[in-house]
RNA sequence: GGUGUCGUACCCAAGUGGCUUAAGGGAGCAGUCUGCAAAACUGUUAUGCAUCGGUUCGAAUCCGAUCGACACCUCCA
């Protein structure tokens, strides 16, 4: 039985669809002034597990995310860069889609784009002018807030205190200082589409409840995006789409907490802003390696609390997925031998059952996926533990099946074992930093290393343990780790 | 000024009334294993969950106060 947080409730509460089976999910996506920084990357990978998960369960999910592509920073960057506003919209939906990939972020089923949704639009607005929630002036449309009783339900709001904040802006042209604009006039050189209020542009916050009322209907399931969307962006959506429609809007909301650096919110001007491509640039392994590493970092957290992102945080990730990988390697091997029957595959096996129970409960007790991966940790050191005593073929297929599914879900374990690139770590003395290694990429080819390798294992077998030790701190120094199995084979990890 | 979230071991972090005299990971220490390593494994590190009161048969979990951090009220994932 899953369950989820709902910001509107502030509860978590069962979750049953409007219609049995099926769900109907709307991400705020992105608004295409910008390349995305890890922000974005922790929203888009949050909505993305939790697609996964409603999958995995059996829903059929119709998951549309939109591109605000029109929208007054667009303007201002692209008069800043001297090119057409459609231009800097258009590149950054390219940037967003090459950024999403290097993640391994799957596309929504629909992802629609606001410029391609005017009309729906403008259909939303007749609507709120004919029954009252919206007034004219100048050109421009503005949604009347105080006319929507329930205004501030979702950011748990009250109109009055609101007003006693004084920091809202004054603008003679509004009502009340709390109503926002439905449509813009456009100035001479600005993008402008005609509406019976004259040429102009939409503002913000139409368009999402335009594009998810258009594909999930006028009511749907679920609403998500980033904390900071409650306000004003998602109060604003349920008013004008509840005023429309005299229907509930979306049913359950979710939320993602924020990425901060050193223990605040990124933002470019305290300098702690890194965008996606930025950490895939700076982290010195193969952009698999990287998506898998920060997707971890990602989403060991609960995904409603803030996280602190650091290189620290990242080198911890990728030990962490070390340690599953060595194991997976492990268990590859032993699929390939051999052995009819193993005194431990019936503990192994009931390890693997209850693994999966507790990674469900997590997962449906509002996407925990910090007690889920809790629970691929015990199984992780239960293999461990196990595997040394030999395992036969089918429970090593049962756990690589079972990790195809958890990751699967998870979007991890992506990468075949002997693939996956281990942290080349240097520790310092005095506690344990690790830091970035700045070059990883050794000189040395595949050749390289099996023959110095095969020269070291000729060395042991003579016991010559001088050379082997010389051979295996080369090989260290190009960041090539060996590990020796009892059986006098040596396993390399680069 | 208003509103909200949060404060769990050396660090990260789950748990939000009895399953928990607090999951999991990292780090430290002590072991097992090993030619030595590495890896893996075992044990160990919070009678206590910011502080002080209260409610309850029972609280990290509920209530109140205090201290601290962050966020929102303006664009923001």
């Amino acid at each position: 039985m899953l369950r989820i947080y709902n910001t509107l409730t502030g509860k978590k509460e069962v979750f049953e669809p409007l219609v049995s089976g099926q769900v109907g999910l709307y991400v705020c996506g992105v608004t295409v002034y910008d390349v995305c920084h890890i922000g974005h990357a922790r929203s888009a990978l949050v909505f993305d597990v939790i697609r996964r998960y409603l999958e995995y369960k059996g829903f059929n999910v119709s998951f549309v995310k939109n591109f605000t592509d029109i929208d007054d920073k667009i303007i201002a960057r692209a008069q800043r860069d001297g090119v057409e506003w459609k231009y800097v919209a258009e590149k950054n939906i390219e940037e967003y889609y090459r950024d999403m990939e290097l993640l391994g972020v799957r596309k929504a089923d629909i992802e629609p784009k606001a410029t391609e949704h005017i009309a729906e639009m403008q259909k939303i607005i007749d609507l709120l002018m004919e029954n009252g929630y919206a007034y004219t002036k100048d050109g421009d449309v503005y949604y009347r807030v105080n006319n929507f009783k329930e205004y501030g339900k979702l950011s748990k709001r009250d109109i009055e205190e609101m007003l006693a904040g004084a920091r809202v802006e004054i603008d003679d042209r509004k009502e009340d200082p709390l109503d926002f604009a439905l449509w813009k006039s456009s100035k001479t050189g600005e993008p402008s589409w005609n509406s019976p209020w004259g040429g102009g542009r939409p503002g913000w916050h139409i368009e999402c409840s335009a594009m998810s009322m258009k594909y999930l209907g006028q009511t749907f399931d679920i609403h998500g995006g980033g904390k900071d969307l409650i306000f004003p962006h998602h109060e604003n959506e349920i008013a004008q789409s509840e005023a429309s429609t005299g229907k509930t809007f979306a049913r359950y909301w979710i939320h993602n907490g924020f990425v901060n650096v050193n223990q605040e919110k990124m933002s470019k001007s305290l300098g702690n802003f890194f965008t996606i491509r930025e950490v895939f640039g700076k982290y010195p392994y193969p952009s698999q390696v990287t998506a898998e590493v920060l997707r971890y970092f990602l989403i060991s957290n609960h995904y409603r609390s803030p996280v602190d992102f650091s290189d620290y945080g990242m080198n911890i990730s990728h030990a962490t997925l070390d340690g599953f990988y060595a194991m997976l390697q492990k268990v590859e091997e032993a699929s390939r031998r051999t052995l009819d029957v193993a005194s431990s595959d019936q503990a192994i096996l009931s390890a693997i059952e209850e693994c999966e129970k507790e990674f469900i409960e997590a997962m449906d007790d509002d996407f925990n996926t910090a007690a889920a991966i809790g629970s691929i940790q015990k199984l992780r050191r239960e293999i461990n533990t196990k595997i040394e005593h030999g395992i036969t073929q089918d429970v090593a297929m049962e756990i690589l099946g079972l990790f195809k599914i958890i990751g699967s879900i998870l979007g991890l374990f992506t990468i075949a074992p002997f693939n996956w690139e281990f942290l080349k770590t240097v520790k310092s003395e005095a506690s344990f930093n690790i830091e970035w290694v700045t070059q990883v990429s050794s000189s040395m080819t595949d050749a390289d290393i099996e023959r110095l390798v095969n020269e070291r294992e000729d060395a042991r077998k003579r016991k010559d343990w001088k050379r082997s030790d010389e051979i295996r701190k080369q090989l260290s120094d190009a960041g090539i780790i060996l590990e020796d199995r009892p059986d006098g084979t040596t396993r390399v990890k680069h």
